[in-house]
DNA sequence: TATTATAATAGTAATGATTACTGTAATTGA
DNA sequence: TCAATTACAGTAATCATTACTATTATAATA
């Protein structure tokens, strides 16, 4: 049922942005790089051919929050977290004995477990420095009042 | 912050509708169903409920595939998984040794771990049954030839 | 009970990410 | 060079969700 691709500018520069990238990008995101490169190209285009590349598996989708899907240029298996504070995306490697949870799963599931899709959320680090950055200044501010 | 709530006929259909159901509908589902009781009820006020019961840890959203959210009100701890088959949502228990994950995750993420969705896809148990039923009456058919 | 403050509603309009459509252009294979 | 077909730009349409507004329901108080 694959029709075969034929290559253009457009697709490759999209997915030689995406993996530059570890932030996970959003459309619009790679549609406003891309665009330097591309100045005419259409938003279209790069929903297309985000679709093609996640279809052909050379990309993954990410629906975190519903708002709107993010890119991921890689495919091996990994956890994502996102930041509550600053709502940016990083990857998390899986833990070795994560491997027990998904063939306890097997065993007991009655059905296929093909994958699994986990993100953690909370606070990232960059986030929780500033934050105990900004109480420590506030302690200073109250000790010398 | 959180303004007091004032009791409504059309929150309490809402969540008590949700409380049967173990298939986590879509707020258009559960209008479509609130609608017997309260026919003129509006979409909006599904959305806004769905809105603030969550916000207040009554029911949980589920975004799983960014198409339309569905909604929970078994608010314990568990997994999802969607079958890519049948679209069908169910909920899956959290095997024990799950918790080694979350330590070792939490030992070596410098940021704060508040929480974690995971959902798990392929075949359910019915659409494999299914499946297997048509195989098992299609070699049939082939040694009757 | 009557009054008052405010949360909630119905109905409708707006939003915004994503998809579909269409005529034209680029790519590939012969 | 030609023919077949994939991809494109530009734009319109879709559709789940949210925002808005005038009115109604709820609950606390007098």
């Amino acid at each position: 049922m694959e029709t075969k691709l034929k290559r253009s500018r457009q697709r490759e520069s999209i997915l030689s942005f995406l993996m530059t990238r570890q932030d996970h990008p959003t459309a619009d995101i790679i549609y406003e790089h891309v665009r330097k490169e591309i100045p005419n190209i259409s938003l279209g285009t790069v929903y297309r051919n985000l679709a093609l590349l996640t279809e052909r598996g050379e990309i993954i989708k990410l629906t975190l929050d519903g708002i709107c899907d993010r890119y991921d240029a890689t495919t091996t298996p990994h956890f994502h977290f996102q930041c509550s504070c600053c709502k940016g995306v990083s990857d998390m490697p899986i833990p070795d004995d994560f491997t027990n949870t998904l063939n306890t799963l097997n065993n007991t599931f009655h059905g296929i477990i093909e994958g699994c899709t986990s993100y953690f959320y909370g606070i990232c680090p960059d986030c929780k420095q500033k934050n105990q950055d900004s109480i420590h200044s506030q302690n200073l501010a109250e000790k010398n009042h």
